[in-house]
DNA sequence: CGCTATTAGATAGCTTGCTATTTAATCGCG
DNA sequence: CGCGATTAAATAGCAAGCTATCTAATAGCG
């Protein structure tokens, strides 16, 4: 749809063609999210904040950078969603005794709670994309991979 | 890093392996608009307003929808968008004269000379991302039907 | 014609995610 | 010890993107 522009007065297709992929990553994390967002409804999350509760239900008591390093956001994108998680009642927010500077999330009882019920989110994520199961292992190291290179050139 | 959960009281590894796909395709779509911001400050755009961009210089004079269409957005994101275009004198906005309900858009003559300055972002970002050319047409392919799968199902 | 249903955009209110900056605590070097 | 540099988190201000709702124009049917 960005290519093939009717005249050949255009850069190099294949310039073009990385466009469409990137095209192709953003429409799709999209769509991705929409279809978390029917699926988390019911537990009342939002992504990033089931993200920041599948890297605590794996491991409590991380830090907040701790957990920003595990999902690539920063105390900007953090500290607000944190705080709302709190509000929700989902995990407590405590500086730390020893260095003052950080801050430990741990999980409440209620967000300990919460995995049970999460744990039919991931097979209606793989129902929704249509179950290649197959071609999504290839699919996830080959987007690792390009995060890595984007991040490293970023 | 969110599978292997040290004990194996979790849901089947595939599913666990979906999250993982989900949360590549989420980080590395943050990835690459981090790319873009630095390739795109010099000619004052976001990602979603080149893309904009992009469809006008394929085709100008679309309303506002058939935007849409392309960009897989709708109006509560697009409308506000276009105006901060509007503002920087790239387009204009015009209700139809046949169908009032409609908004065509314009590129101004700013907006049709931006195009050749764009012209070396997508170089930048085939650069940024490692230059696996033959790869990323693959993962061009898969992310399409993937986006495609979980449009169906959202 | 008139009235309901549909359609195109706009709006309100929310959460994310960013850059840039600020605050406060800790480190480390002289 | 003391003071500048570093570090962790918070804050301000912006642009997206979403759901839900609203407005206004058009379509379409009796």
């Amino acid at each position: 749809m960005l290519n093939k522009p009717a005249k050949s007065d255009l850069p190099k297709p294949t310039l073009l063609l990385s466009d469409q992929l990137c095209f192709s990553l953003y429409s799709t994390a999209l769509a991705m999210n929409k279809v978390y967002r029917g699926l988390l409804r019911a537990l009342g999350l939002t992504y990033p904040q089931y993200l920041v509760m599948l890297v605590l239900w794996e491991r409590d008591g991380l830090t907040l950078s701790e957990i920003g390093e595990r999902l690539f956001l920063d105390s900007a994108t953090l500290t607000p969603l944190l705080k709302r998680m709190a509000a929700l009642k989902l995990i407590t927010r405590e500086r730390g005794s020893e260095d003052e500077r950080q801050v430990f999330i741990r999980l409440t009882s209620a967000g300990r709670a919460l995995q049970a019920e999460a744990e039919s989110v991931p097979m209606g994520v793989l129902r929704a994309s249509g179950c290649a199961a197959q071609e999504l292992v290839r699919l996830k190291s080959q987007l690792d991979g390009l995060r890595a290179s984007l991040a490293a050139n970023a």
